[in-house]
DNA sequence: CCCAGCTTGGGAAACTTTCCCAACAAACCC
DNA sequence: GGGTTTGTTGGGAAAGTTTCCCAAGCTGGG
């Protein structure tokens, strides 16, 4: 492995586009990256639309995103970069640092969290990690994550409401929807947006993992 | 309950489509079922066509039916039936008393399978049933069900071949179908098949039953 | 009283499932 | 050797499900 290649990325470098609507930020942060020698800020905005805008015009590596920006929701505009190309790399760089918020950007498609309140090399440790196909957080971040899943009773029961939990029980069970919806005096389209309820909330993709979820938090056995 | 209504079924009885190739067999059993008061043979038919067109003239509540006619299968019949009306309950009355033959049938939306072997009785026992909405099969049907589930090696793991294998063990454990195309170097549209082959060849229905199953088969843990 | 959150379901686009079929290779029987 | 069966791979198209958005009704708390 030669020197030119050491992070796994072409000669030719790492790509970004800027997204934070306080320009003085960006001045900061853009000249924190470019110091870096192999990484090159192609676009900057300061809004949802401008930043889906330039990210289809560039198609950078990677974009690093302010979501708390006035009017539309920056987490809108990671679901819109997202569902376009499932290569860019995108990481939330947000003053945030609740795990719901976190939850939230990866769940929209983030591939990295890290706070501003982070040293600039966190940042950067963050997006050579991304650009590896990883996934990256900021220590404050894990540290808030790792805290909340000690704390008690965050067992997914009381995350979800009787319903929902009702609903995921007989999903487990291996119901189908039209049986529940029997079961419970429902519409199959009520049951249906349970059940996508249910893994929005849970961060679920399958229905297997759902199985797996209830069977840890005692729902169902097998 | 009166006298009249203990079948659980209206005054006005039970209407029967009868469907076999031989005309005695059907004679003989349409006597046996009219002695019963209470069943009217409304319609007969001797092949897999006009069963079905029988079946959309009369909607009866029983079809009673071999699927061992020349020419088009009786399953198929079974199938489209049951594709047009979830209500009908289907009775299949075949020679054939092989365990794959009854899980074909069951399969095709059955609700019943007796072997022309049984006794009359147990053919009037079984409508009762099914019409009361169980399922039923007759006692050599059973015998072989019973000791085919008690054979050894009847995992399942050998009804499914090795990919099958392999597919449902990451299913299981919670890969997206498009993972276990990368995974193991296959179009999402195989996977999708073999996830589909699967759920057929195992009877599960929803992939919550395909989860516990490959659970009980050790193909996963939890 | 109003706001927040739960429950219920409609709507519509996107995606999956279902089932059919075909090509090809390996194994298997005659 | 040649035909048959069985496993693997995937296309095609209709039917069904998922995804996400929205709205209305209800309940409980500040």
């Amino acid at each position: 492995m030669t020197a030119s290649q050491t992070q796994g990325i072409s000669i030719q470098g790492i790509s970004i586009l800027l997204v934070d609507d306080h320009p003085v930020v960006r001045q900061g942060y853009r000249r924190v990256l470019e110091h870096q020698g192999d990484f090159h800020v192609v676009a900057e905005a300061d809004n949802a639309a401008d930043a889906y805008r330039a990210f289809k015009a560039q198609a950078p590596d990677v974009v690093v995103m302010d979501i708390s920006m006035p009017g539309a929701s920056g987490l809108e505009a990671v679901r819109n970069i997202r569902s376009r190309s499932s290569a860019t790399r995108i990481l939330v760089f947000s003053m945030h640092s609740e795990a719901a918020q976190v939850k939230a950007a990866f769940n929209a498609g983030a591939n990295g969290y890290v706070t501003k309140g982070s040293a600039p090399t966190e940042l950067i440790r963050a997006i050579r990690a991304i650009v590896r196909g990883e996934q990256a957080i900021s220590d404050d971040i894990a540290r808030v994550l790792a805290m909340e899943s000690l704390s008690p009773s965050h067992s997914l029961l009381d995350q979800l409401g009787e319903r929902e939990i009702e609903i995921l029980r007989q999903l487990a069970a291996g119901a189908t929807t039209e049986q529940i919806a029997a079961n419970l005096n429902l519409s199959m389209k009520t049951v249906q947006n349970y059940h996508y309820l249910i893994k929005t909330k849970t961060g679920m993709r399958t229905d297997a993992q759902l199985v797996r979820l209830a069977v840890e938090c005692g729902l169902a056995s097998l």
